[in-house]
DNA sequence: GCAAATTATATAAGTAACTTAAATTTGTAG
DNA sequence: CTACAAATTTAAGTTACTTATATAATTTGC
């Protein structure tokens, strides 16, 4: 197999996927809206991951930054978004009042899980294409790559 | 196999990748500079799909922007970018004077190939770790993500 | 028990990579 | 030769980050 010839595929693919990927549809912002948060709400992938973060529970402000790989003042401002959308509430730990604790506002876990599961859909359609094996293979390529590219970094 | 535990962890992953593959890598730079392009070069993976682009001989800006899936001015400004650190040349094509052709400057072409073949060794790192049937289970997994989330645009 | 250092978050300012809309230049067709 | 269309560029605005700095709360050392 030419492996040169999948290396430059993968070169040319990756960026054009990010960018998709970045671009929140119009659609399912549409969608969104029509189940409870304002009409203006702009979801993006970085939105989608504290959603999913928080599904196992309340977290702190460092928490989350950690989880997505972003600096504090990053994770600070997507926090920021979702609480201004009504999504999420801020409250201190009451063990240490330096921490600022993340978590749904009461209710909208539901809208929450909406949310994530639109978002999801566009996975689910696109691995229901694979095998088994293959969506196996495909998780381990973007773990390794995420692996590689990390590491790059020191 | 719990499709829906991939599926999560894929919406954890994929936007943390993201940004792992946006940021240029300082190490990257450095030993592209010291090969001969000035020394504040910020190479994006945008600048080395034009690059790639470019392997197959000149390009319009219209073409690169349809390659890359940007809009014209996105990939005006690549150009310009590239342009200013003396790797590509633009010239109207003859036949059609509104037509700007870009190609490499005269030697960059062998320039431009290591350029490429360092943020290839990224990638070639990630996929020394995968069979050849995993490497070519990602990239099919990659193109359905691109159908899928290009589809969605209409 | 208090000053100094550390930790968690937030604010401020700046950057890169896009977008859409409008302007410019060139080509084409009645 | 006039009007419209096409290719590119310019202009302006947005988003999602970054680093550096400020603030507040806790811990540490003496």
């Amino acid at each position: 197999m030419d492996r040169d010839q999948l290396l430059d595929e993968t070169l040319m693919l990756l960026p054009t996927l990010m960018r998709l990927v970045e671009r929140p549809s119009p659609v399912e912002i549409g969608k969104i809206a029509r189940r409870g948060i304002p009409e203006d709400a702009q979801v993006s992938p970085g939105h989608i991951q504290v959603l999913i973060a928080l599904t196992g529970g309340p977290r702190s402000v460092g928490q989350l930054a950690e989880e997505l790989e972003v600096s504090p003042p990053a994770a600070t401002q997507l926090v920021d978004k979702l609480a201004e959308h009504g999504m999420v509430d801020r409250h201190h730990d009451p063990s240490d009042g330096r921490v600022v604790l993340v978590d749904y506002v009461d209710g909208m876990h539901e809208v929450a899980r909406r949310i994530i599961e639109d978002r999801r859909h566009h996975l689910h359609d696109a691995m229901s294409k694979m095998s088994d094996k293959e969506a196996l293979a495909f998780i381990k390529g973007l773990k390794l790559l995420a692996e590689s590219f990390s590491a790059a970094e020191e």
